[in-house]
DNA sequence: CTAGAATATTCAAAGAATCGAATGTTCAAG
DNA sequence: CTTGAACATTCGATTCTTTGAATATTCTAG
């Protein structure tokens, strides 16, 4: 009967536009509150509303580092879901690519992977994505 | 920006416990209206409203025979979704998998199916799934 | 201990989804 | 054309979700 309330709720979490652009973020890397709040240009507060509820469903975990707040992905087969829909829109024509992510550093975010892109690229104009100078 | 909505809209659309309850049982075959009704015990305009929904998604196709509406999956794809986050959930040991589909012939269900079940029934005393006497 | 930065929580108004009840439509038989 | 069976649609009350605003918590630096 209601083995089919567990599934419910999973999926109707995925449900969410922002929650779905957080987590094609954090598919790529462990992210803070405040790099996901600049990326997708939201209020703070906002964000942490929706982190909650995909803690609350077992889809991401945080860790504390310092005063930031890194969330990443707890089970990446997530994903695959979320692709597999994408798949079937795609194949009906109808666009359900993920969007591009903001490049680092994102302007206004004070998390150290912006603050260090800050200052590299102040002191070095290379703009590559993967500068050869760095190790 | 937004081509999270179409994704969101389908996502949506199956975070619903009777309309996956239809899903389960359209993943086996073609099957009427009111044989969906008798199986998850539910009224007939209930069940037309949750086929509606799954209708103007994209997920289900009706076809007509004479009096009777037949209803089927479009892509049997979307059902790799559903037994996907059932695996998440099923790794975790939360109980997510489908429920028994009830036997045919359903008590009160007057579909061809269960008539011609319900008459050999009563001339064949065999119980068997897939009765060997028939042909 | 104090201040400030990063994040979390709470609350309520607005909007959306759910589901029961009533009613409409379509088809086949007569 | 009428009737009955199978199905579809509409409407509205209730309930859940969303999201902005205000506020609270936790940590670090000093």
């Amino acid at each position: 009967m209601s083995h089919y309330q567990a599934l419910v709720d999973l999926i109707k979490t995925l449900a969410h536009p922002f929650r779905l652009r957080i987590l094609d973020i954090l598919a790529k890397e462990e992210t803070c509150v405040c790099h996901l709040a600049a990326a997708l240009g939201q209020r703070q507060p906002y964000i942490s509303q929706q982190l909650m509820i995909l803690r609350e469903a077992g889809i991401v975990r945080a860790r504390r580092e310092g005063t930031l707040i890194f969330y990443r992905l707890v089970d990446e087969r997530i994903l695959r879901i979320i692709e597999y829909a994408r798949q079937i829109l795609c194949s009906k024509g109808i666009k359900a690519l993920p969007e591009r992510i903001p490049p680092i550093p994102l302007e206004g975010c004070p998390c150290p992977k912006c603050t260090a892109a800050r200052m590299s690229f102040s002191t070095n104009v290379d703009t590559r994505e993967h500068p050869k100078g760095e190790k």
